[in-house]
DNA sequence: GTGACATATAAGTCTGACTTTTTGTTCCCG
DNA sequence: CGGGAACAAAAAGTCAGACTTATATGTCAC
């Protein structure tokens, strides 16, 4: 997925940043960089690489006469891709769900209503495009045509709504829902109901209702929350 | 702020960073490692770090025999904090306050709706706490304190959500609540109106009424929306 | 117990030599 | 004149070793 092994410090950080988020080396754990370069073995230039990009994501900190120290969970950076990737691939990956699904539910509804009011015409076709491939591929057991146009259908809302935020968040909504598809729950065809609004929220973005398209998109978010077991009654 | 010159690279990356989120290298742009390491007069390993750190948020790529080239803005990390201060240090400043409160304003209600239902005793307590602060300080020009409790108002709130990725935004929160005060416009007191509704959003979530505590929420970020001219009539 | 001092430790830095990958050029053949 | 293979150069990548610096901790005197 994305960028496997770019060098040597990658290979390194493929198994220590997995194991980190995994909870694996408990906060305040220390680490010593010398002995990590021996266990990967690395030179240590290409270990205090990996430690500082480590470091960056704020998932340890390196001080003198200390070593590297594990952060809480609570100070890691969260939203870098590498680390949602690494926190779903472990297993946290039910929480981590539950979380991004949650931020889905609060952004997603205000990126479409600000997508109808900004989309450009050719978004605008994007949109009515995906969703009718979604309605093409939602029968059959034609899941993974069903999601190639269910993720590019919110990246194109994302993206049309003009922030650069929320156009950041399509990645994220992509590994969500390749996951809900692929590891959890959905083995027969998508909910009929969740497909329809998909149109419907499109032919809002094109008819520029922002307040439609926002209400929409909110039914559908709810509809993945309800999927995880969140909401309280 | 934060963590200024934790190490040789950090020092580099503190100038590094800043231009190349200013834009001051458009994208494209190459930069040789060799060459860099001349000018910030240190030696190739700790600039091999500060690269490798660059390339972990997206802000650069490092090829063999190419160089490092300068990526375009939509791969940035844009929710790196660190990435979000530089920006919000630079030229790009009005832009990325922009982005950051419409942000808020999908998240925010959100999270005060989920802090109404999840929020313990003591984070209740904590939120009147901090709303009564913002009361004593909303007038006499105090405002450093006024803004101190709001910030830790929205914190927690962001906090109480119980959902990671709002309690992480909340760094992000005071970085504009800040900006808004010592920056942009403010040169007199808070409108009146808002801390009253940061008064009734304590009071709702003490309620459990997750329902008005979303709706007071949004009225506020709403506000924030409209003092930046964000908005279509 | 408290403060100053010494010491050991692990990160931080620098340098120089070497390797590897990739790009662009050259040159030969069709 | 075009295309492909061989080649050369350039820049990042890697490594090893020596040295510096900060700092946690232990020791000792008071």
């Amino acid at each position: 997925m994305s960028t496997p092994g770019r060098g040597l410090h990658g290979r390194v950080l493929d198994t220590l940043g997995p194991a980190i988020t995994a909870g694996e080396y408990p906060a305040g754990s220390v680490l010593r960089t010398d002995e990590l370069a021996q266990r990967f073995e690395v030179s240590r230039s290409v270990m205090r690489e990996a430690v500082r990009v480590l470091e960056s994501m704020h998932l340890v900190e390196s001080r003198r006469r200390v070593g590297v120290t594990v952060l809480p969970e609570c100070e890691w950076n969260v939203y870098d891709p590498q680390v949602i990737r690494w926190r779903l691939a472990g297993a946290e990956r039910p929480r981590q769900l539950r979380s991004l699904t949650v931020l889905r539910s609060a952004v997603e509804p205000v990126a479409a209503g600000l997508a109808a009011r900004l989309a450009t015409p050719e978004q605008c076709a994007e949109l009515t495009e995906c969703a009718l491939g979604m309605v093409a591929n939602s029968s059959g057991h034609q899941l993974e045509q069903y999601l190639f146009h269910d993720v590019a259908f919110h990246r194109v809302v994302l993206t049309a709504s003009g922030n650069e935020m929320f156009a950041r968040l399509g990645g994220v909504v992509a590994e969500v829902l390749a996951g809900r598809t692929h590891h959890d729950v959905m083995f027969e065809d998508p909910d009929p109901a969740a497909v329809t609004l998909h149109v419907q929220v499109a032919e809002a973005v094109r008819a520029r209702d922002a307040e439609r398209a926002e209400r929409l998109t909110r039914e559908i978010t709810v509809g993945a929350l309800q999927e995880l077991d969140i909401l309280a009654p």
